[in-house]
DNA sequence: CTCTTTTTTTCGAGCCTCGAAAAAAGTGTG
DNA sequence: CACACTTTTTTCGAGGCTCGAAAAAAAGAG
């Protein structure tokens, strides 16, 4: 806020603007940098030569780009070599982790099932330490320093990203997997929640539809969002936020999950799915597993006749529908994206969304709101990790290139 | 975002950096800016004596500050002489116009009633041009130019703050202010949301408490709010958003003013609590006009015995407990300011609100939330306006400093 | 093989911030 | 009342950074 600009901190922000315009690009020239960022050629020239000797950028005479005349643009490309950085994804009777190179192509990965709901604290822990001893070692990895790690986990974390405060995955609390596993491997680690890395990978993946403001929601046994507001991130100020899914739809209405009343969730996630389609009484406790085939079998039923599957998802839409037309009202409409295995029950879900949204303040123009699904939630997420993790070291590490920062870097592991 | 920071970028930030420096404190030290913004000595006083010699900031000897020995620091204050600028309050049945010097004093104001419901579209406007116009010839400017219009107007404002697109004191919508301002004196102007500049005033009255994240709610005929997230006034992405009075409360609710069901003002607007209290039907239609008075007397009526003018404030409570648990579960809690005329019966409103907000998820440490009310909403719409126009001033002409702007300040209009 | 076009690098100029040292402006003390 | 001490402010040269102009490089066109 009020701490002024040094004379370092400039050189600093135009490199990392350099390299944030070659990762976005894949290639670039120093020309279309110097375009994009408004710097001269000059300075363009001098910042990339030096990230070519750090062994941070390469050229790659690949260009398909400049077929023109003249002296052909030489690309500028991410150099693979310069480090390796984890994602690791903890989610229900789940693992994976995976290791990437700096330009963000996979360089070993492994994944599991394992029954994380049953596990005692320390095991649910020392699964997770043991998967990245595993990739750590891989030989694959060719001795690249690893620089950074990405943790997803469904539920709560606290904001400075370093631990799980609560999750549906595990009865365990407030375990502090960033410290955890720093102090065992020596390389800086955040947690993050899932639905946010969902948020980062949908900009990466579509920055023409998911620009600067835009709203991830995952349908599923829960309900969960991350929000992107002006270009950044939203994640509440002290934990997580975010929590769409406990937005009260209905003021002592159904039984939720988190054992409070007429939350969304308790109409539109899974388990509430479930409740009304099989008429139980809407406070009976929620069911805890119900298989994907399940849901499936509910979905298909809904869409050949009219009944209680159906009007369940009806009420889903509902829900979500007023959720969402509440949000708009504080932040106005942005691009939805229904992300998970249930967004593909999406079908029977939208038209009683489109129905209660347009009754609300949110809902102005309704109909122009476009909603889009992406089934694949574990794609979107790992996909998220990764970009949060190199964009790290992009912004964090390799902008600074101070001596000692890159010395550290060139030892293999960090303090 | 992408684009790259320039050489003169960082004197400009520093510039403004000092220039804020000096506005938060009032009267400060080259040592104690120093301080705060982490800027070496010499670039401080560089920076401070061409501020002086541009006649920006003033040397003032009436330091309070320093008892110690040595030599004793010399206060850097604002120099009233630098520029005025101007606010303007519009609400129902009320127009003022304030102009101040560009150390925040008044130099002269003026205020009056008038009919804003019945008068027609460009008596309307007619009257704001010529409150200004009385303003800007006022003797009391002495010649110092108007760097800034601000005018504060009930209602949905567009997002680059140029026109008033909705508002309760009038029938007329889409009304260009900005713009029509402009043209006819040549001076900036924006158009801002009553509650917005709200938020901003307490953020100056009491940046203790008022810091980086705070809600201010105004209880009045209708219900707004005023948002700063990360120390910065949130305001949607499109248009003025904020709308916290017409996030949904119940479903298929009681009737609101905006034409919809069940939102959050269909129970705590004064024109609900007084439906309530009535024991009228919750979809009657509102009542337009509720004097103070008769909403004093209702209030002391609920105090005095249990009834339904009791009952219609813990429904108010209730909807605004909900609404904020909603609020909560996305942002995290922050203190709340509860502003305006209404505020006043804020004792009869906290008990439900405090209940409702327990029972959501945002309710976490219901406990210590804070609110806080301010009855005075007036005052703080104008002190909101005036740190509007005058933080414009320092940061979008005296930080950039460049002659030719510096020119254009010099001769007494802009283009 | 030469000319044209476009990209990239080189080089000196102009700012800006910084640290160290000097100057300034007081207070305490014998 | 002079002198030492303390703290603030200014001065000055050094070091960095970006910029524009010019030069060099690397093609295609004729």
């Amino acid at each position: 806020m009020t701490v002024g600009i040094r004379h370092d901190d400039l050189r600093r922000r135009n490199r990392a603007m350099v390299i944030s315009a070659v990762r976005r690009n894949g290639q670039t020239s120093r020309t279309e940098i110097a375009a994009v960022t408004s710097l001269s050629h000059s300075t363009i020239s001098a910042i990339s030569s030096d990230l070519i000797s750090e062994g941070i950028l390469a050229e790659a005479r690949h260009e398909q780009l400049a077929l023109k005349r003249g002296r052909p643009q030489v690309a500028l490309a991410l150099e693979p070599k310069a480090a390796v950085v984890m994602t690791v994804v903890l989610s229900l009777n789940f693992l994976a982790a995976t290791l990437l190179d700096y330009a963000g192509e996979i360089v070993a990965e492994e994944q599991h099932r394992l029954d994380t709901r049953a596990m005692p604290r320390e095991d649910l822990i020392g699964e997770c330490v043991a998967i990245v001893r595993r990739k750590l070692d891989d030989p694959r990895r060719d001795g690249r320093r690893v620089l950074r790690i990405v943790l997803a986990i469904q539920g709560i974390t606290d904001a400075p990203a370093r631990a799980m405060l609560w999750s549906p995955i595990t009865p365990h609390t407030d375990i502090a997997f960033a410290d955890i596993l720093e102090r065992e491997f020596s390389v800086p680690v955040t947690v993050e929640n899932d639905c946010n890395m969902m948020a980062v990978a949908l900009r990466w993946r579509d920055p023409e539809r998911y620009r600067n403001d835009f709203i991830a929601i995952l349908l599923s046994h829960g309900i969960g969002m991350g929000l992107v507001l002006k270009g950044e991130l939203f994640t509440g100020t002290h934990s997580s936020g975010g929590e769409f899914g406990h937005m009260i739809h209905r003021p002592d209405g159904a039984l939720c999950r988190c054992g409070r009343r007429g939350c969304i969730e308790a109409y539109a996630g899974n388990y509430a799915i479930w409740r009304n389609a099989r008429r139980m009484d809407e406070n009976a406790e929620p069911v805890d597993d119900i298989g994907e085939a399940d849901m499936r079998a509910l979905a298909d039923a809904a869409r050949d006749h009219d009944g209680p599957e159906r009007e369940a998802y009806r009420k889903a839409g509902e829900a979500l529908g007023f959720g969402l037309g509440s949000l708009f009202a504080l932040i106005d409409p942005a691009p939805v994206a229904m992300v998970g295995a249930s967004a593909a029950a999406f079908d029977l879900i939208e038209p009683a969304l489109r129905e209660a949204i347009a009754r609300t303040a949110g809902g102005h123009h309704s109909t122009s709101i476009s909603f889009d699904t992406e089934p694949d939630e574990l794609a979107l997420l790992r996909g998220g990790c990764a970009m949060r993790a190199l964009t790290f070291v992009d912004n964090e590490i390799f902008a600074a290139g101070n001596p000692a920062q890159m010395e550290l870097a060139a030892g293999h592991e960090m303090a």
